[in-house]
DNA sequence: TATGAATGAGGGTTCATTCAT
DNA sequence: CATGAATGAACCCTCATTCAT
């Protein structure tokens, strides 16, 4: 990469690294586009050719950061002797919440900006480069399933609204119930939601 | 009422159905205090006579909206011959989704600033006088059936966080699927859901 | 006029003449509205209770100036003894004339921003209140003269345009003679262009 | 001409041609030297080794097309029979007037940013490079005219604002008539103005 | 209680200009 | 000669909040 294209690279990442810290910490709203490159050490016109705007350098962080909990949870299956599919799902849901618990400023981030919208061409339709592509893995994981199913597309926008629906509040404020206490509950429903679109051999 | 009083209900009132009016055709964020009160006729100061800020006003105005769909749907449900919770349940979820999908500005209004806090806050604890105590219908439907259930209060917290994140794109962007198309697949997922947490008699 | 009333006027009034001061001096293009509301001593947004932008209070005070210096000339001329409309117009024009050289700033502002339409508006179509309204003075003039002409709107238009056309280089520049030495040939054009409109009586 | 100063010249006609298109249709103000580089697909510091800034290029394309009108009309009077100095003046006029009638946003751009100065410089004492001296040319038609005249230069210079003054608003926007309903009173005056300045033979 | 003029910090955005490559 | 990334001052404008009336 010529030196040039490393100084952009490198303002540019610097911005988006500065803009998670502050979005994570602040909140969007507070935090202003000036907080931003300040704290990024570059002038106030270099966030514009890079980004539109606020929004803009939002959108690319939470496709970024969810792609990020997704390879981990994807990295570390593999590692696992796991037999069906009901077992993956469950413990890609379980990798994926302890991330989340662990890592609170993050859930907080991405809860209150994903929508199915920008999941969907975030994680599925346009990865960004070097970024999983969530539809590759599903659908990987539903044809090697001996068990068939009636509408994957259907069961995983239920399970991951379910999921992430159910999970914010009982992460963040232990409401109604902590994480720990809900995921019994949780998982159970989540078995229940598949074999309820199970298909009969 | 002494006229005064009835003066002073004549504001907050206008201020309140401004504030929605404005919130559900702009969105919150393009919405001023400015405009507020210039459309409900009233002068800037008085807007702080009654609310603190913007978000104070947005909270009172989903508690009570939600509310209203509640209230609806359970005067509705007492009409109806239903013998078990579950059917009471899938009704509900039924009669609030049709509401929904009839109003989209108002789902969007709500699931946009709906989190469980302001929920319980709005609908259990601290109902707003004339507003429907959620509590106190859900806990009488409970010792109304003849199922006991392990914990009702977790059960009642999963569907409603599986309903409204299932929906909202649903209804609004027919994002996976409509809600029609979803309704099967979703209310079978709640039958299993419930049943899941059902005790042995 | 109540105490608040009187405020807000003037306000107003040191706006606008802070704006001609800064328009005059510095130009238009180099005066911001920062500069404006800082040398009246008002808040930035004082400035816009009372003016839409920058492009509206210079508007509003070419109205006004331009009313003024018709006015001047105006009052002068009922103490003169003229008879013909021929020399009522060359006596308003080297009055004006006079006026403008003696105030070569408020020549540049004018004529740097005066088009027909602005003109038009100003001084015929809505005078501002207190403003004369010039209509109604030349028209009274026509009246009043025995000779009759073709087309008054346009023979005023033309002789409008004209000095205001050849005037602006000559007194800002002496180019390409001084206002003096045009003078002469000036008044004799535009008694010919009268001549040119006259009715056979 | 060599190929380096080939390229030279290719990229300094892509900036006043694309300097001319932008002007023309967004105005000046609204046009950035950004705009101009990308439409013309050349790098911005090269903006700067042709032209000194916004204001540089402006005066260049204005005098350049001034320049251009001129010499159309000119070259259409060598083809006529045409026997005095007032109907050549006529004629030129006229064919200008034709010239800028039909082409609207040319006229708006020049007269908006036309004065005596620029004019001056343009076309009399410093035409650019394949420009026509307009100086050359009038002189040589009052040389070869028969009668005489007090002042020429103060006559043309009347002549030139008396025009574009009054044809600006008329052509553009029909105030307070259309270019054709004002043209046979401008050319009257226009013979007044000439014969007023007329020396006995 | 009710008003609405005034505030001024703070926001987002533009853009002429430079200079290392 | 040519490039275009980077700059950062300057701009316009919004708006929640206050307080004298």
């Amino acid at each position: 990469m010529r030196k040039v294209d490393e100084n952009k690279q490198k303002k540019k990442d610097a911005l988006l690294n500065t803009a998670f810290d502050l979005f994570t910490t602040k909140g969007i709203a507070k935090t202003s586009i000036a907080d931003i490159v300040e704290h990024a050490g570059v002038a106030k016109g270099t966030f514009y050719l890079y980004f539109s705007d606020k929004y803009d350098i939002r959108n690319k962080l939470i496709a970024h950061k969810a792609s990020q909990i997704f390879q981990k949870a994807l990295d570390d299956m593999q590692k696992e002797e796991i037999s069906t599919l009901e077992d993956y799902i469950i413990f890609l849901v379980d990798h994926v919440l302890n991330q989340l618990n662990s890592n609170k400023s993050l859930l907080n981030f991405i809860s209150k900006n994903l929508s199915w919208g920008i999941f969907k061409n975030a994680l599925i339709s346009n990865p960004a480069e070097n970024d999983v592509d969530f539809f590759d893995s599903y659908t990987e994981l539903f044809e090697k399933s001996e068990k068939k199913y009636q509408n994957p597309e259907i069961l995983v926008y239920m399970i991951v609204e379910f999921v992430s629906a159910t999970s914010y509040s009982a992460i963040l404020y232990n409401e109604p119930v902590t994480i720990e206490e809900l995921k019994p509950f949780m998982f159970e429903s989540i078995r229940q939601i598949i074999r309820s679109m199970e298909l009969p051999d």
